[in-house]
DNA sequence: TAGATTGTTAATCGATTAACAATC
DNA sequence: TAGATTGTTAATCGATTAACAATC
C-alpha cells in the first residue's frame, strides 16, 4: 500500500494557495478523470497505473501523468495512483469540497430538468432556490426547491450568498438577470440561454456559456461527414 | 456588391463531395460563427470583414480566415464576406440542409425540456417522436410529439428512418438503448446519459457524449480559481 | 487605378507524446 | 535489490498567429 505524503510534492503550494496557471484544456479534461476514477472506486479497484487508465480512457499515458502533475504529485513511482486518493484530490481541485450553493433562475422546462437532477449534490453543490417571473408557479415547490419571485433575487442573494447561478431564462432576459446576479455577488454563472454572456465589468465573475445548440450542430456535422 | 461565384474556389470539391479532413477544433468553432452571422443578419448587416468579425467575437482574424477556408473560399478579396452567403454556407457544412429527423428516447425532465425547445427546427432538424417505458405517459403527446413505447423503437425506426437519436434515458438503460438504435440504423446519438457511450462495432455511427456534469465541474473550478 | 481584404504560406506558440532518470 | 511506474525533460506534432502576395 502506498503511503500518501504526496501533498508534500505539490509544487504550487498547499490547497488553499494560489496555483500556477493551468491550461484550460487540462481543466476540461479533469472531470472525465474524476468520472472514471469514481467508476473504478465503485468497482472496488483501489490502485491504477497511468498505463491502465490510458487503456480504459483511450488517452495517452503521458498525457495523464502530465495532467495530474499540474496540481502536484498525486502518484507514487513504482506503484501508480491510489484511486481513492486521486479521486479526492481531483475533486478538491474542481471545488467539490468548497460547499458551493446554487440558485436556478428560470423555472421553465430546462430549469426544472436541471433542478431535478442529482448533478449538483454529486458534486458537493447545494441547490437552494429557484426563481421565476411566472405567478402561476411562484410559491410552488419544484424538486424540493421553493420557486421564488425573481424580483426577490437581490434580497435573497444578499441574505443567502449563493456562489453559483444557473441561468435558464429566455434569451431576452439573460443579460439583465446576469447583471443583477453579478451585482448581487454571485461568483459563477452557468448560462444555458441561447446567447453569449460576457460581463467584462465583473472580472471576478466566471461565466460558462453552454450552448447545447452548438453541440447539436457538431453532431449534425459528424453524421454528415460519416455519411459521405 | 460582391459576386458570389465563390463555390468555384472550393478546393475540396462540390458540396456533395468528400472533403479533406477538417480538424475537430475547427468544426467545434463553426456553430459559433454561425450564431454570430445569424445575429448580424437579424441586425441587417450584410457584409463583414474578418477584422470586424474578429473584434466582435474576440477571435483572431487569421483564425477566422483559416477556419472558413477549410471549406472553400467563402469570402472575396477587397470586400470581405457576404453575411447571408457565409451563414448559408456554414449551415450547409453543418448539415442544416440535410433534413435530418430526430427521435428523443427518454421522456423524463431533460427529454421533455429538449423536446420543447426550438433548437431542432432552428437547425433544420425535425423531431418526429419520443419514446419512453413509463406506461403513465406512453400514448400522450408532449410538445406536439407522440410518446411511444420504447418497445416499438425498432419498428418505428425501420419505418421512419430517423438519422438522429437524442438519448435522455437513465444511465442504466443507455448502453442497451444505444445498441438498439445503432442496429435500427440511426446515424448519430446525442447522449445525455451520465455515462460515456462508445460503440466501436458501429463505425458509421457518430456519438456525441454531452456530460453536463463535467461542464458544471469546470464552472466550479473556474469560480474557485477566481476566488484565490 | 488605388485601397482593401482575402487566401495562403511561413513563423510562432502551445499541447501532445516519447523517453528516461528518479524513486518507491 | 530488482521491477515498476511515476515525474519531468526533451522531441514532435498540431494549432494559432503573423505576414504578405494575390486579387477583387
Amino acid at each position: 500500500m502506498a503511503n500518501q505524503k504526496n501533498e508534500n510534492r505539490n509544487k504550487n503550494g498547499e490547497d488553499g494557495g494560489l496555483r500556477a496557471q493551468v491550461s484550460p484544456v487540462v481543466v476540461r479534461r479533469l472531470p472525465r478523470y474524476h468520472r472514471y476514477l469514481g467508476e473504478l472506486l465503485r468497482e472496488g479497484i483501489y490502485r491504477i497505473s497511468s498505463a491502465e487508465l490510458s487503456k480504459m480512457m483511450e488517452v495517452n499515458a503521458s498525457q495523464i501523468r502530465q495532467d495530474l502533475n499540474c496540481f502536484g504529485g498525486f502518484g507514487q513511482q513504482g506503484y501508480g495512483y491510489n484511486v481513492k486518493f486521486l479521486y479526492g484530490k481531483i475533486g478538491e481541485v474542481l471545488g467539490t469540497e468548497d460547499g458551493f450553493r446554487a440558485v436556478i433562475v428560470g423555472a421553465g422546462n430546462l430549469g426544472r430538468a436541471l433542478a431535478a437532477s442529482h448533478m449538483f449534490e454529486r458534486r458537493g453543490i447545494e441547490r437552494i432556490a429557484m426563481f421565476d417571473s411566472n405567478p402561476a408557479i411562484i410559491g410552488k415547490t419544484v424538486s424540493d426547491l421553493p420557486v421564488l419571485d425573481v424580483s426577490e433575487l437581490e434580497a435573497f442573494c444578499a441574505r443567502e450568498k449563493p456562489e453559483i447561478a444557473v441561468l435558464t431564462v429566455p434569451k431576452e432576459a439573460a443579460y439583465d438577470v446576469s447583471v443583477r446576479l453579478a451585482e448581487a455577488g454571485v461568483r459563477g454563472i452557468w448560462n444555458f440561454a441561447n446567447m453569449e454572456l460576457k460581463l467584462d465589468e465583473y472580472p471576478d465573475l466566471y461565466i460558462l456559456n453552454v450552448h447545447l445548440g452548438d453541440s447539436l450542430m457538431v453532431l449534425s456535422y459528424g453524421i454528415r461527414s460519416r455519411m459521405k
